[in-house]
DNA sequence: GTCGTACTTTAGCCCTGTCTAAAATTGTCC
DNA sequence: GGACAATTTTAGACAGGGCTAAAGTACGAC
C-alpha cells in the first residue's frame, strides 16, 4: 500500500495525540497540531476512514485502526532512524534534525529503512531518547518518570525530552543537560516550583518547573 | 527559493534532454521522458517561465535560464550523492538505487547535502560513473568515449554507463562488466557489430553493439 | 428539560497538476 | 505558394488538499 504525504502526516498526528491524550482524538486537536483548519481535518478524516485507516464517527472524534496504527508506527520508526543517522553519522546537533527527518520519513522503501537500521546498528532510542519501533512495530517503552515527579535529594539520569523545539533543546545544551547526564535535586523552590540541580561536578543550576516537566528521567536509588 | 516536487522533476528532465539533444527542448520530448501528456507539459512550462526558470516561446521549445540550470544541477548533485550513500554505505547494488535517489533528491536542506558530501569524502563520480557537481555546481566532465568508438586490439577501462535501467545493469553484473574493469577488444563481428572482449584473465565475452554504445570508457594507450 | 457555547461538519470556492478533445501553428512536400 | 501531417497549445474538466462562512451537534449550566 502507498499513502500520500498528507495522509501520512495525519496518521502520525493522530497517533501522537492518541498516545498523549488517549482516544478518541478530536478534530480540533488534530487541526491544532497540524497548523491547519478543523474543516480541512474533517475532509481528510473522511478519506482516511474510507481507506479504513481510522474509525470515525461524525462529531465524536477518531481512533486509528490496526492498519492505521501499524502505518503510523512505521513512520515513527523511519523518522527516528533518520534522526539517528543525522546526529550519529552526519554530525548534526539534536536540535537541527526534526524538520529534515519530517521529510525523510516519507521516503518509500522498506529495504532502505531496514538497511539504515542495520547500518546504525539497530539503535533502540533516537537522539531525543524516544524509542525506535523495530520492523514489526514493537518498541521498548521508555521510563515515563518526569524530573518534576522527583523530590529533594533524589538522583536520576536524563533519558529523554518531551518537547522537541530547537530553542528548548539549545537551552538544555547551554545548561549541560544532555541525555545520560547524572543529576541530583538539591532544592525545590516553594514559590514557583523551580528546581536547583547538581550536574556531575559542576556548579548547581536552576531550572523552572516547566522545564522539569519536559524531562524524562530514570531514577537512581539513593545509596545509604 | 523553494520549488514543488513537480517543478523540480521538470527542471531535471529539461536539463537531461538539453544535455543529450541540445536546445531548444521540445514539449513532446519532455512529455516522453516524464511519461505524461504534452498538454500537461505546456501547462507546466508556462509556470516555469513565469518563475524565470526557463526561456519559453510558444511552439518553439524551451531552454533553462541560469537560475533554472543552477537548480537542475543541484538536483543532480543531490541525486548522485544519495546514490553514493546507498551503494557505499548501505550496501545497495547499483541497479537498485535510482528510484530511491529520485525521492531523496527532493529533500530540502543545503546543510544536509553538504554534510553528506563530506561524510562520503567528496566523491567525484556516482556508482554509475556520472560526475557529481560540487556545491557551486561545477563538475569534472567524464570521458565521453564509448566502447563502440574503439577498434580491434584497443584497451580501455570502463568508467561509466549511459543507460541506468536495472535489467541492463544486472546484465553487466552477470558479465563481469563493473566500473573500473580493464578490457580489450578482441574482435568486432562484421555482420552485426557485436564485440568480443577480454576481461582480465577470464574467458572472452561477447556483447552486442547496442550494449557497447551504452558504455563509456577511458582508453589505455596500447604499449608497444 | 431548555439554553447557550464550543466544537464539528457542510457547502462552496481556490490552487496545483493532470487529463482529453479540439483548435492553432509549424514546416515540409509538391 | 498551398495543403497536409506532425506538433503544440487552448479550453474545459477532474482529483487532491486546503480555506472561509454558515449551519448543525453536543453537552454543561441552570
Amino acid at each position: 500500500m502507498k499513502y500520500t504525504l498528507a495522509e501520512e502526516d495525519y496518521l502520525k498526528a493522530i497517533y501522537k495525540i492518541a498516545e498523549r491524550q488517549g482516544v478518541p482524538v478530536s478534530t480540533s486537536a488534530i487541526a491544532d497540531l497540524m497548523q491547519t483548519r478543523p474543516a480541512s481535518v474533517t475532509d481528510m478524516l473522511k478519506k482516511l476512514a474510507e481507506k479504513e485507516l481510522i474509525d470515525y464517527k461524525r462529531y465524536h472524534g477518531v481512533s486509528l485502526t490496526k492498519t492505521g496504527a501499524r502505518w503510523a508506527t512505521q513512520l515513527i520508526r523511519k523518522h527516528r532512524l533518520w534522526e539517528c543517522f543525522l546526529v550519529d553519522k552526519l554530525g548534526f546537533n539534536w536540535d537541527e534534525v526534526h524538520e529534515i527527518a519530517e521529510q525523510l520519513e516519507h521516503i518509500q522503501s522498506e529495504t532502505l529503512i531496514d538497511r539504515l537500521d542495520d547500518y546504525l546498528e539497530n539503535p533502540k532510542f533516537d537522539p531525543h531518547g524516544d524509542p525506535i519501533p523495530d520492523a514489526s512495530g514493537a518498541y521498548r517503552m521508555r521510563y515515563q518518570i518526569l524530573l518534576s515527579d522527583l523530590g529533594i535529594g533524589q538522583r536520576a539520569i536524563l533519558v529523554g525530552v518531551r518537547e522537541h523545539g530547537s530553542t528548548f533543546l539549545q537551552y538544555l545544551d547551554q545548561n549541560g543537560l544532555a541525555l545520560g547526564v547524572d543529576l541530583e535535586i538539591l532544592e525545590i523552590l516553594p514559590y514557583d516550583g523551580s528546581l536547583r540541580l547538581r550536574l556531575a561536578a559542576n556548579d548547581p543550576i536552576l531550572i523552572s518547573g516547566q522545564v522539569a516537566r519536559q524531562l524524562y528521567v530514570r531514577q537512581i536509588p539513593t545509596t545509604g
